[in-house]
DNA sequence: TGCCAGGCCCTCTTTAGGGCCTT
């Protein structure tokens, strides 16, 4: 990791699991003060567990989150805005998210590379970071690695899980009490294209 | 009937299986 690299906290939500087929809904983003959250109308329905866990829902007048609508943009433009926010760091950005090897890392770049956007993403994105690798090599007694057991464990906190904007607030404030060496951190980083460092 | 996918990691392992984590 370079010296100059910034890490910036990331959440995807999204009408599933299987990384290869579901389409993204929200996309949040945050470091340090400055935050990116933006939804978008998904094609295809929500899984019955999506729905249930995120509390997203898509009807005739469009995209609800808890049965309040929630404004949308076209998937193109989100994903051009995200590389734009990323790009306002002007230096190499480090994307964190929890379990982003196996998840979050998988999905973003099938839909930029759907989009012909993955080129100028990786102009701005250095790799990903995996903070559910990185949580299991810093504490491996730990009874749970979820990203809402660690926040009440180690922040003592409930909060709003499974909303994009609230799970990057807590991965960032998580890191902070973490505080992990360069060592540690270089492990859980993979590439854009999927591979470790 | 079934709790839908898939990579990682641990162990009662390695010619495998199951739990965890993400939506």
């Amino acid at each position: 990791m370079a010296d100059n690299t910034i890490i910036v906290f990331f959440d995807l939500e999204t009408t599933g699991l299987d990384t290869t087929s579901c389409d993204i809904i929200q996309v949040a983003a945050v470091c340090a003060e400055k935050e990116f959250n933006k939804y978008t109308l998904p094609r295809q329905a929500l899984t019955q567990s999506a729905r249930q866990v995120t509390g997203f829902t898509v009807g005739p007048g469009g995209l609800s989150l808890h049965g309040q609508r929630v404004e949308t943009t076209p998937l193109t433009e989100v994903l051009t805005s995200f590389i734009s926010f990323l790009r306002s760091f002007r230096r190499p950005v480090l994307l964190a998210a929890h379990n982003a090897k196996c998840f979050d890392a998988p999905v973003l770049t099938r839909v930029l590379r759907v989009h012909a956007l993955l080129q100028e993403f990786q102009q701005v994105v250095s790799g990903f970071l995996d903070t559910f690798l990185l949580s299991k090599n810093l504490y491996p007694r730990l009874s749970s690695h979820s990203q809402e057991y660690m926040v009440r464990h180690f922040l003592g906190k409930s909060y709003n899980a499974h909303n994009a904007v609230e799970d990057a607030r807590m991965l960032q404030e998580l890191y902070k009490r973490w505080r992990p060496q360069t060592l540690q951190i270089s492990r859980c980083i993979l590439r854009v294209n999927g591979c470790f460092f």
